[in-house]
DNA sequence: ATAAATGGGCCTGTACGAGGTCCATTGCAA
DNA sequence: TTGCAATGGACCTCGTACAGGCCCATTTAT
């Protein structure tokens, strides 16, 4: 009774300082495992490294991958389907299936709420983008494999053929944690995929056109070069504009949405 | 057994490859209790935090304190007795009592053990740092106001006036964080913070030098005084040059460690 | 001496989670 | 059509970790 409850919460100290040392500690906080399991999937959602409509892989196999027991999947599951992220589908070519992700226009409102909201928070992200990002595009121009320079031209080959635009956004995030992953750096690869997870949001509402799909693809390409030749201060230099361009972009959207405010659907 | 969840140490890489589509989870992996109440003491004791000859709280307080059972406090001691961290007396005037002697081959092991295990890391928050801090501090330069100044001018003082090490080190950060801040960018702090975090435990193993700290001391005068001045392409180039310079100290511990290994006391 | 505070054990109830089993469902292949 | 295989869903059981008691042994202050 209770046991479990004292255990989760961040509470009081209510500290006496009776003892010798003013030391302080501070209460553990243990995640449980369904828990790690659904935020880690909830992160691959919103990172679109599944892509609506996919399926995750089977339970038993996510049981095997997580090197947990099957009944703490199904528990993780339970959490995201709660959350209408996934939907469950029984049967021979069954599995957990993303939910087509609410790009419906209610949903929409919901987001620039959101946006605005974080508008702050937003804003010092792509400062810190500013900064990082292209530093670290001049690092992978000096520690690129091939199999990274594979996964960078698959993820502007999805751009160019996707058709829809979570589909181009997820080439795009891609793109993007491909050239983290070429700088052989953990920390960096985490601090890119955080960004775009940050992102994400307000990248949905940028507005769809050909023009700009293509001319990010282009920076894309021109980045790809520059890392593939190992010019790290061209590659440092394209990253700059390409981040300045899609900082333009978002930021448009913001004072888009800022002039019109949020309006009911 | 005894896999829960993990919270930290998620380790990037290591491929499953397996289903339908390309996703990737690693096996999450769980810090029991004891474990971490045992890490945590150790590290109050690596930081100097309860000095040799004082005792812990009671074990009674310690699992309030930790908002654990009594057991787990009791587990988690005896494994730094064990170590021989600590030393338990009953009584009156018992107590569990951090071990006089050499801390330095002691203690110091214990966190050389986890410096060499994380050495990847270590490296890979190094380069970020290097990317990072430097775009910081010029940011810092253009944003600062009267309030950071003077927060990194008391850290500049705390260091001169610190008689101990760990002390002199909380000054240090504290100047990191104060920087950080004075870029009025809470995603920048946040990161940063999070790199002193990482590189405490190294920066420990740091010999202790009155010319060191003197050069620490002057190079954070350098860095307050072009962000003083407003003058960004200065305070980069100074944060280039303090972060390098720590960098080398770190890297020289990691080289020394390697050479010798770890030895026993 | 007595009392108080300490660490040292021990016992018990409980929650979590691994591993297994047995379904119900569904689509693919024979 | 008729299996059959692969899936999610539900359960059960066992082992482990751990909280929260309790009592004991030890030491010292009163």
């Amino acid at each position: 009774m209770a046991v479990k409850s004292a255990r989760r919460r961040t509470s009081a100290h209510s500290n006496g300082s009776s003892s010798a040392a003013g030391v302080r500690f501070e209460p553990i906080q243990q995640l449980r495992a369904h828990e790690y399991v659904a935020e880690q999937i909830r992160r691959h959602i919103s990172l679109r490294l599944v892509k609506p409509g996919e399926a995750l892989p089977a339970e038993r196999e996510l049981a095997t991958m997580f090197a947990v027991g099957r009944p703490t999947i199904q528990h993780a599951l339970r959490l995201l389907e709660a959350s209408g992220l996934v939907e469950a589908r029984r049967g021979r070519a069954g599995g957990t299936f993303i939910s087509p992700q609410d790009q419906d226009s209610l949903a929409v409102d919901g987001l620039i709420v959101r946006v605005m909201r974080d508008r702050k928070e937003l804003e010092d992200v792509l400062e810190y983008r500013r900064l990082l990002e292209p530093a670290a595009a001049r690092v992978a121009a000096g520690t690129r494999r091939t199999a990274d320079l594979t996964a960078m031209r698959r993820a502007i080959r999805g751009m160019a053929a996707a058709t829809t635009e979570p589909e181009y956004m997820r080439h795009d995030t891609d793109f993007h944690i491909a050239l983290a992953r070429a700088t052989g750096n953990s920390v960096l690869v985490r601090a890119i995929e955080d960004i775009r997870m940050r992102l994400n949001d307000a990248m949905i509402l940028l507005p769809e056109s050909d023009a700009w799909h293509q001319r990010i693809t282009g920076e894309h390409e021109v980045l790809l070069e520059a890392i593939e030749n190992g010019d790290g201060a061209t590659a440092q230099r394209a990253m700059e504009e390409h981040v300045s361009n899609s900082e333009q972009g978002l930021r448009a959207v913001l004072t888009a949405i800022r002039r019109r405010g949020v309006r009911k659907s």
